[in-house]
DNA sequence: TGTCGGCATTAACCCACGTCAATTCATCGA
DNA sequence: TCGATGAATTGACGTGGGTTAATGCCGACA
């Protein structure tokens, strides 16, 4: 999570606005000048092909900020939806590069954020392009988990995932069908517990990792890092 | 490709060394303390299970320079391997940190890159995730095409790719036996034309378009940004 | 309390792609 | 000139995961 900066807090405050589950906040090729900031709820930022199919890139949760936009300066190459009820606050690029020079912690938090989201953007194209349905969904269910739990401390390993198997599939590039199935499958083998609406309990840390193909440990501190 | 620049330059001419086809230059996890100028030839930076499957996350071109570091400002997240014979230089941090400091240009223009280069990652992760071989296939060719064509200047509808279908599969996500299969397809349908050695012609540039369901001009400007 | 709409679940079926293996061909050192 | 090596090519065959569609469940709303 981002350190307080006074400044930061301020503008933090000011223009916060509401948007309901489904709310495109940004479409692929539209106008973006400013970066997001999530005060709550999760975003999704997605490509789509032309015949429809979309692909998941990345999740921005809640003290995380995101800036789709382009090397032109004005159009976002990513389409940025609102996964659930979310709270979000608009940093003009003016406002954000006052920010950044005024301020070396955050420009250095930043820059630290910025090689790890290419980490995990790597580690998820070796998932994408050579892993098995259940590798990838095994990835994914620690990703968000480490995720999520640095929201509060440690590594929880009941979570709570705020979208679908739909969702879960147009990141993991399956069909919702087939997250369903491998969901299933891991229920079964006792690894996972699926509660109701997208809760999540890992049973068997160790075997997921294993499924994974991870080393939880080093994932952690890759992750973590993140949100110096 | 890179501006000029003295000092830079200068670092550029010393500790020039040849590297032979299939050196790897850093390993997964491996100490890095530096960033790496390709001088000539390509590299691949890439990332592997522990089965062996193995993903290329990105090609590097001579010009460009690439730094594997990950968040820790020790360990490499890559692997840096060298496709065919090439030139490369290592830069040590603290020099390439004082480069920056006094090269309002580099640090623009290197600001430039690491946003194009999210950008093609994103394009990359949409195709492993949710298209088809032929589309993958397609997709890779265009995009090398431009992005050998801009060390020249345009769009050469000729040119070499000077490593195999095997690399090709670990791009794409794909077997080399089905790059191999998917190849002669497009050959068969006129689209493109292989000569030896994997010179390739673009015969019917539209059509590859189409099938790669991707914007040329966009894609091109996209790419083309990225040496600014 | 009923009805509706959206998601999870499951089964049946199919096909795009992987795997394995044989064959050809180009390169290269002795 | 002769293997020897490694990549490209092709065919046969198997399978993981997509597609379709039926069913069930839950929550929202009247």
């Amino acid at each position: 999570m981002l350190k307080t900066y006074s400044m930061f807090d301020d503008i933090l405050q000011r223009d916060q606005h509401a948007v309901a589950k489904g709310t495109i906040l940004k479409s692929e090729g539209e106008e973006s000048h400013s970066r997001m900031y999530v005060a709550g709820g999760w975003l999704a930022a997605s490509k789509s092909l032309e015949d429809g199919e979309q692909q998941i890139i990345e999740f921005i949760l809640p003290g995380e900020t995101y800036d789709p936009t382009a090397t032109d300066g004005k159009t976002s190459f990513l389409q940025i939806e609102a996964l659930c009820d979310a709270v979000i606050v608009s940093i003009d690029k003016t406002s954000w590069a006052q920010l950044l020079r005024q301020d070396p912690e955050l420009r250095k938090s930043e820059r630290q954020r910025e090689i790890a989201a290419q980490a995990r953007q790597s580690e998820r194209m070796l998932r994408l392009g050579r892993a098995s349905a259940e590798t990838r969904i095994a990835y994914v269910l620690i990703e968000l988990c480490i995720r999520v739990s640095r929201q509060g401390t440690g590594f929880d390993s009941e979570f709570h995932v705020p979208f679908g198997q739909q969702q879960l599939g147009d990141f993991t590039g399956l069909s919702s069908v087939h997250v369903c199935r491998t969901l299933r499958r891991l229920n079964r083998a006792g690894v996972i517990r699926t509660g109701d609406h997208m809760d999540i309990l890992i049973k068997d840390q160790h075997a997921l990792a294993e499924l994974a193909q991870v080393d939880i440990a080093a994932l952690r501190d890759e992750i973590t890092t993140d949100a110096a």
